[in-house]
DNA sequence: CCTCTAATTAGCGGTTTCGCTAATTAGCAG
DNA sequence: CTGCTAATTAGCGAAACCGCTAATTAGAGG
C-alpha cells in the first residue's frame, strides 16, 4: 500500500502531475495537454497516481476531474521524514489529521 | 538528481534499510545479514542508496560503514510536503519536472 | 607469496515500466 | 441512430529493474 505510493512518485512526469494539481483540481485533458507525451501516455500516469490514492477522480459528464489526495501525500511525508527520526509538523500521534 | 532520489525510495528494501541506518552508521555485511535477499543483492540496493546520495560509504580496513545522509532525505519530505503547499519547516523547495 | 573474509561487479533470465499507435468506452448533442 | 469529443484500454517493442550465481576486487594477516 505504501509502497505503490512511492513507487508512484518515482516518476518525474507524476511529480510534476501533483505539483499541477496543487493549485486546485483540473481535467484531465488539460493536464495531459501541458507534457509532451502523447495523451495515452498521460492517462496511464494518471491512472498509476489514482492507483495509488495519490489522486481522486470525479466523472463531469463528458470529461474527468482530478483531484489531489492530500492526506496520502502527508502520509509519504511523514514516512519520510520518521525515516530520520525528525518530527513531522504534525504530532506524535499518527493519522491525527484534520 | 532528484528523481534518483525519488526513484531509490521505491523500493521497499531501500526504505528498510534507511530505517536500519536511521539508529547510526552500520557494516554493510551487518545490513545485509537481515534480509532474506542474498549478498550481493543487499549490495546493490546500498549502491542505489549511495547513487541517490541518500547514503554514505566509508571504508573501516576490511568493511564498509554506511551512514545515512539525512539533508538528502529532508529534501526529499520538503518536496513533497512541497507538493501540497505545506510548510516544511525548512525552506521551500521545488522539484521541477526533470 | 597465499589465504581468508568483506564486499562489489559481471552477467543472466524474468518481470515490470514506459511511451507509442490503434482501438474502444463514455457521455453529449442533433 | 449518427457523429463528435474526452478519456481509457489494448497491445507492442524498448528499456529498466530485480534477484540470483559466479567471478572479482580490496584489505588484513600468516
Amino acid at each position: 500500500m505504501e509502497n505503490s505510493v512511492f513507487k508512484a512518485l518515482a516518476h518525474p512526469a507524476r511529480r510534476q502531475l501533483l505539483t499541477m494539481l496543487r493549485q486546485g483540481p483540473r481535467l484531465a485533458g488539460g493536464l495531459a495537454a501541458e507534457f509532451e507525451a502523447s495523451w495515452p501516455t498521460m492517462s496511464r500516469h494518471l491512472a498509476v497516481l489514482k492507483d495509488a490514492d495519490l489522486i481522486t477522480a470525479e466523472r463531469q459528464g463528458n470529461q474527468i476531474l482530478y483531484r489531489v489526495n492530500t492526506s496520502v501525500l502527508e502520509d509519504a511525508a511523514s514516512a519520510l521524514l520518521g525515516l530520520i527520526g525528525r518530527d513531522t509538523g504534525d504530532d506524535e500521534l499518527k493519522d491525527a489529521a484534520e
